[in-house]
DNA sequence: TTCATCACGTA
DNA sequence: CGTACGTGATGAAC
């Protein structure tokens, strides 16, 4: 902020800055209903409304250029020529920010045949002359040369618009190592690539002001190009009409014909209702009261706000009976609140659209409200499966399960589920959940009460099944609320594994760690530290001089494929040291965690997040159970030491074989494919017969492996390098495959490329059953963006209709089990696989359920094959 | 202490 | 230049 008396004059490069806060903000969570964006636009005026509020400038102006010709680019032809097109997204954002921009009142600048920075220059230098402090916010550092004593620049930071970075002589001095004047003979040297300008070859900025410190000017070295020395004189000497050209081009004009001056750019009083209006079509909730706060017109506009917004019903505090008898009298929805303290209830709330009743929980409470939390009474909660299981611990079971809002938000939005009820409130109430300062020892606003979450809990609920599309409706209430339910019994029972067998065999790992260590550090003459890649890359790269890998960000990769690669390339025996340290410190660091997550009960319980995926699928934390190792003998003792628990019997393990390919022959309805599942002859014996023309007794195991790879890689977008990596083939053969097998099994590639297609159009993805998955960035410029978008695309329906079978598998069991009144209880999911404890005397029925549930889950036109095995242990039930 | 990066386990 | 996840060690930034 000035704090001299001089009025402060800022002018704003509009398209420049809304261009980065285009790239900077992710644009579906910038999407308005009907489809506009809005990312660059709300980034703009965010950006801005923080700059206004933190320079008070009094006068005010923005400007944008008109399109993309300018005087420049007639005067050189291939001027900013290389710029790609401008994005479809951010096209439209333009006028519409103008738009905005107009009903605060702000002056918006463009001139045909100008670029904006060449009015920035124009306003700034008669600011300055006039006796305005000038702050010029541009992205183009052109804008450099106007910066002196009366003129600061804020420049964007690389990440974004939000960070502005001030500079002013000093800065421009101290960061470019010349005066601001001086800044476009530097980049007329340096040249400029996004504005399709060359500069000298190998010329830096370091060159570059070393020579004008030492020529004194630019026309100085240019007169004087035949007295620099080495290869960089001489291409100084090869382009001397490129930095010419360079510098007549950097030259930004100070004295355009404008309709106004300066003093004509005084801050205005915002149209209050201009704004809201604009904000509202354009979805800006958060922003109203903040550009109202800036306006000091909080009030007026506050009064439109929350307008519509009511108050949370103050909670009546009820005993036991009172309560029961509430819920018992509520007709409709009904919002329940339990929050809990140790894993068990302490409170519960409950409220509905008008009135909201609370206690603190006690066994009467659980007494009493037990019938009517059982029944089918419709409930709504936020992120029920904690609070479901805190009533299950204190013996209460929950029925009627409606609507949960985090799931359906999740359902929603996949990619930025909201976590939090608050956040829920946030995005579709557009209002703030009452929360407390938990940095305030004695709090200035009390934090919503149960019974209040509970009611915004409902409204929150009403809100989204607003924007729930019927096939979403259904995947939650037919797919999701039964599988949260199932989720929380899995967690309750936990599963039982063996402290004995983990810690001897991490004993055995710990010595072997140890031992491979020491020859290793023998093997290249030092001791390092296995686990840092960064060590490693010394030893590897620098010591021992094996040739560069795989590029990282940080430098040259040392994963096991690369290292393998080397031993093949340049052998050494530190090589496989380091691969078998890895293996062995690797394991034991799963057994470790997995140790220290067994309970008093010998039980480890694991968290399945329902909302962790962007497919459908769930995920599982603390421990993650979902990546216990398998694939070496070694490491299946992992697994050996998952037993079935104290009053069981046997552990049952259940598996979908290739569900995801089934459902590509599905969707696909390719008769080739279709058949292979219904021969029932091996799947990739069938296919490599078809692909490679011989008889399927005749696929030898080197073409099962290729069909293998292939037919796997086709479900995650697999390209012929990806798949010629993989097999370590020529590039050739595995193009040669993939064609061989396309011409065998056409309707796969059609199929493939159709829903890609169809998604472009929809915007979406959609499973079997109507999950969807947004994929905005299927219409990006950007070609990584776009095909990593387009490879993610193809592959959700498939890994999103498998999870969505085997969740209603998953729940059909679990009720099944129940009513059945068998004991045997499912603990696991991993994907495709289930892993069942089974009560003694129990087996057959438990195994009939599990096949007939897991095989009956969804009707495809190929049969669901389901694998079960049988042990003591998860490694023996596996095989 | 927090955060990004690398590496690696699963389906 | 193959999708979807979670975890832990390291080392830099704070």
């Amino acid at each position: 902020m000035t704090d001299s008396a001089k009025p402060t004059l800022l002018v704003v490069d509009g398209h420049s800055l809304a261009y980065r806060a285009f790239y900077a903000l992710p644009v579906d969570n910038f999407t308005t209903k009907d489809g506009q964006h809005t990312n660059g636009i709300y980034g703009f005026l965010a950006m801005l409304i923080n700059l206004i509020k933190a320079e008070r400038p009094t006068h005010l102006a923005v400007a944008f250029d008109t399109s993309r010709q300018s005087f420049r680019t007639r005067e050189y032809a291939e001027y900013k020529a290389n710029r790609s097109e401008t994005p479809a997204e951010f096209r439209g954002q333009i006028p519409l920010l103008q738009d905005c921009l107009s009903a605060m009142s702000i002056t918006v600048l463009q001139k045909e045949d100008i670029e904006a920075d060449d009015i920035l220059a124009t306003l700034a230098t008669q600011g300055a002359e006039q006796g305005f402090d000038v702050l010029v916010c541009s992205g183009d550092r052109d804008t450099i040369q106007l910066v002196n004593d009366d003129v600061t620049l804020l420049y964007p930071n690389v990440q974004g618009v939000s960070q502005l970075k001030r500079y002013d002589r000093d800065a421009v001095v101290e960061r470019y190592g010349v005066l601001p004047e001086q800044y476009p003979d530097i980049a007329a040297l340096v040249g400029e690539t996004s504005d399709n300008l060359p500069g000298v070859p190998k010329v830096g900025e370091k060159t570059a002001v070393k020579w004008l410190t030492q020529f004194g000017s630019l026309d100085e070295l240019l007169d004087n190009a035949d007295k620099v020395t080495g290869v960089v004189g001489g291409n100084l000497r090869a382009h001397l009409d490129d930095v010419r050209r360079n510098r007549a081009l950097n030259q930004l004009l100070r004295d355009v014909e404008l309709p106004v001056g300066p003093a004509d750019l005084e801050v205005q009083p915002i149209d209050a209702q201009a704004v809201r209006d604009i904000f509202a079509r354009l979805e800006f909730k958060t922003l109203i009261p903040r550009v109202a706060e800036l306006a000091g017109i909080e009030q007026q506009m506050a009064a439109v706000t929350s307008a519509a917004a009511a108050l949370a019903p103050v909670p009546t505090e009820l005993e036991a009976a009172p309560l029961a008898a509430w819920a018992a009298d509520a007709t409709g929805e009904v919002g329940v609140t339990v929050t809990m303290e140790g894993g068990s209830p302490r409170r519960i709330g409950l409220a509905t659209s008008d009135s909201a009743v609370e206690a603190m929980w006690s066994d009467e409470v659980a007494a009493s409200l037990a019938a009517w939390l059982g029944s089918d009474a419709p409930k709504v909660l936020s992120d029920a499966k904690p609070q479901i299981k805190a009533l299950r611990r204190a013996g209460v079971r929950v029925g009627g399960l409606a609507f949960d809002t985090i799931v359906a938000g999740w359902l929603l939005r996949p990619s930025f589920p909201d976590k939090t009820l608050a956040d829920l409130v946030d995005r579709y109430l557009d209002e703030k959940l009452p929360e407390a300062d938990p940095t305030q020892l004695v709090p200035e606003t009390e934090g919503a009460t149960p019974a209040q979450l509970s009611w915004y809990t409902l409204r929150v609920a009403d809100a989204l099944r607003a924007e729930l599309p019927e096939s979403v409706a259904t995947v939650l209430s037919e797919i999701e609320l039964p599988t949260l339910l199932t989720l929380a019994d899995m967690e309750l029972a936990g599963v039982a594994v063996s402290h004995a067998k983990l810690s001897a065999f991490s004993g055995e790992l710990g010595e072997r760690a140890d031992a491979i260590a020491l020859q290793a550090y023998a093997a290249i003459g030092r001791e390092v530290n296995l686990g840092s890649p960064k060590q490693l890359q010394e030893v590897l790269f620098d010591e021992l001089q094996l040739p560069k890998t795989r590029k990282t960000k940080t430098g040259y990769s040392t994963d096991a494929a690369v290292l393998a690669d080397l031993q093949e390339t340049a052998p050494h025996p530190f090589l496989d040291l380091l691969l078998q340290h890895r293996e062995a410190t690797k394991l034991r660091q799963i057994i470790e965690s997995l140790d220290t997550a067994i309970a008093q009960d010998g039980r480890i319980r694991t968290t399945y997040v329902q909302t962790g995926s962007q497919t459908g699928r769930l995920s599982s934390t603390d421990p993650n159970l979902q990546n216990i190792p398998v694939r070496t003998e070694e490491s299946r003792r992992i697994r050996a030491a998952f037993e079935v628990g104290d009053g069981y019997d046997t552990l049952l393990t259940a598996d979908y074989s290739q569900i995801e390919m089934r459902i590509m022959a599905h969707l696909s309805e390719d008769p080739g494919l279709i058949e292979a599942f219904n021969s029932g002859e091996d799947t990739h014996r069938f296919v490599g017969a078809r692909v490679f023309g011989v008889a399927p007794q005749d696929v030898d195991s080197q073409m099962r492996t290729k069909v293998k790879a292939m037919s796997y890689g086709l479900v995650y977008g697999l390209s012929a390098f990806g798949l010629s990596k993989q097999l370590r083939i020529d590039q050739s053969e595995a193009k040669e495959l993939m064609t061989e097998y396309f011409r065998r099994f056409g309707a796969v590639r059609d199929y493939l490329r159709s829903s890609v297609e169809q998604a472009r159009i929809d915007g979406y993805t959609e499973t079997i059953f109507g999950r969807r998955r947004p994929f905005p960035d299927l219409a990006s410029p950007n070609r990584v963006l776009r095909e990593n978008a387009e490879r993610a695309a193809l592959n959700a329906p498939i890994q999103g209709s498998a999870a969505d079978i085997m969740k209603i598998a998953l729940f059909h069991i679990h009720d099944d089990f129940s009513a059945n009144g068998l004991r045997s209880r499912v603990l696991m999911q991993i994907h495709d696989e289930l892993v069942v404890e089974v009560a003694a005397g129990e087996w057959d029925a438990a195994e009939r359920i599990v096949r007939a549930r897991m095989g009956d889950a969804a009707s495809l036109s190929v049969p669901l094959d389901v694998q079960i095995g049988r042990g003591r242990d998860w490694n023996e039930a596996g095989h």
